[in-house]
DNA sequence: AGCATGACGAACA
DNA sequence: GTGTTCGCCATGC
């Protein structure tokens, strides 16, 4: 276990995605800038990777810029992101977010700072 | 130390 | 509008 600065971003990331809003999704990227590192949003899925058997963690609202499905192959089965996803009323089609748009949730903009 | 990889994203051809 | 390349930051070999 490190304790280089990553290890605050790990936490910092947790903390995000718990608050991503029942039947909400969010992207890697908005969350990366939301914490400050843009271009950090490999680290986000990193991040994710380790997050997922905490279930404080709902890593499955949690897509790619455009509502892909795209770490839905790192969960307990590669159905499972879906699954989730449709219990909370969100359609998914062909491994995509259906009405992305409207079903996003970007910390920078619903957690505004100031 | 250098090279390859990755749950991403933006730029470029 | 699609396909490819580069940048990002951390990990593994």
């Amino acid at each position: 276990m490190k304790e280089t600065k990553g290890h605050r971003f790990f936490l910092d990331v947790y903390d995000v995605v718990r608050l991503v809003p029942y039947g909400r999704v969010t992207t890697y990227g908005a969350i990366a800038r939301y914490l400050g590192s843009a271009s950090a949003a490999r680290m986000v899925g990193w991040a994710m990777n380790a997050a997922q058997g905490m279930q404080d963690v709902p890593a499955h609202r949690v897509v790619n810029r455009i509502g892909l499905l795209s770490g839905k192959m790192h969960f307990e089965n590669p159905f499972k992101m879906q699954e989730m996803l449709a219990s909370e009323g969100i359609v998914v089609k062909t491994d995509k977010v259906i009405n992305f748009e409207q079903l996003f949730w970007d910390p920078v903009v619903e957690l505004q700072i100031g």
